[in-house]
DNA sequence: CAGTGGTCTAGACCACGAA
DNA sequence: TCGTGGTCTAGACCACTGG
């Protein structure tokens, strides 16, 4: 256990317990750098991992203080279908359903809009597990961005993987919302009219223009969403 | 700006733009702050702060390399429910519908158990905005933990904002699914029958210790979660 | 074995901002 | 003003692990 572990873990747990309150100050780093016999330095990046973690906020010539948790985040964890898929020891199949490439149009243009210089391909079609229904996937993506996507097969692997590996490292929003499935979506996920869907959108981008859209719609009692987490007071990203 | 940003955000852009791919190798600490005219010091926490971020991986003896993102995560905000709809410029109320001391009992033992040693206060409750139903609560808290919970008055402050207040710092797990409304339910939001709810379910616990549980019921159309995010190997809470 | 990151030190200077 | 955190330096030693 380094030195700087010691410090941070100390500090957290009287925070976490409550032996420490919102609002109370904490030493000086001189003063913790003389009890633990260690740099000052030392002191500072253990309290500067507490500050990235939101637990402290510091502030000059006053000093470091337990933060006011304001709003609690939960990391939600947003796997690849194909991957979770495979990974519960499933066949996973994706089935084309539609494909075409089409002219931009101010769609979903509001949150996010997506870069529309050559076109849209908008696909749709269906995650199978074990050869049963799991998803709907309605998607598009911007040929500016992504050309290959136009000769690209879906039905050898999903958009969502395909574009995962294409582009190792984008941004996105989302957005759940839950509905009722229509008429044509009950059928095709195999579910009663009118059964709730959970709905998961999500708009991609890379470099500030927008890549892809999608939506995905689970039946909602199959599909979990589920995070560990803890209250921040939104420092870090 | 400062050195250790510059270092830190030229890297970030070649990872983000693709300039560098996942599994390439980075130059090493002493030749970036060769490069810079810095103490290598600086670079480290520079690539410290690229790690936590999960954007690289790093190796003794082998260096640094731009990391495989595998597991995407989204930060999603969990307001507190009355803070939200003030927020809104609405006016808030909560209705309690039954509130009750209940032995243990292994409900929801199976995920993360409630400390149950004084028995579990059971509130069931209705979110007003602007005077209309906009979330179902049901929660159980952990007299043992809370034993203040059996003599507060709900009615003139929610629950969760309650314990939000005495417990700041908590842990929580979070599932996120979608199901239709019973009839009781669609009742009380004012829906029709079937209507799809977002359930939002929240473990709470502290130090070790489970303090609440509580589900909320959305009018599936009318509440967003919205996360703004990017991709991860999940490194950092 | 030897290169690499991980950690630490004892100092330094500076900017901020509360008193 | 001057205490505080923010940043940086030029070194050091160590643990790990790939070659």
């Amino acid at each position: 256990m380094t030195i700087e572990e010691q410090i941070r873990r100390n500090l957290e747990k009287d925070i976490r317990s409550g032996t420490l309150s919102p609002g109370d100050r904490l030493p000086t780093e001189a003063e913790i750098s003389a009890r633990y016999g260690c740099a000052r330095a030392t002191v500072s990046k253990a309290m500067a991992a507490l500050t990235a973690d939101g637990l402290i906020e510091r502030r000059k010539k006053a000093g470091s203080f337990v933060a006011l948790p304001s709003v609690r985040t939960a990391v939600l964890e947003i796997p690849d279908i194909a991957a979770l898929i495979l990974g519960r020891g499933l066949s996973y199949d994706f089935i084309v359903q539609e494909q075409q490439v089409r002219p931009w149009q101010p769609d979903h243009g509001a949150e996010a809009p997506l870069d529309g210089g050559n076109g849209l391909l908008s696909i749709e079609g269906l995650h199978m597990a074990a050869r049963a229904p799991f998803a709907i996937e309605r998607r598009l993506i911007s040929l500016a961005q992504v050309p290959d996507a136009a000769t690209q097969d879906f039905r050898a692997i999903s958009p969502g993987s395909w574009l995962l590996q294409k582009l190792p490292w984008t941004e996105a929003r989302h957005r759940i919302t839950a509905c009722n499935a229509s008429a044509a979506e009950a059928d095709m996920l195999s579910l009663p009219r009118q059964a709730a869907l959970l709905s998961v959108e999500r708009w991609t981008w890379r470099s500030q223009a927008g890549v892809t859209f999608v939506r995905l719609l689970f039946p909602g009692n199959r599909y979990d969403l589920v995070s560990a987490f803890g209250p921040t007071t939104g420092k870090r990203a």
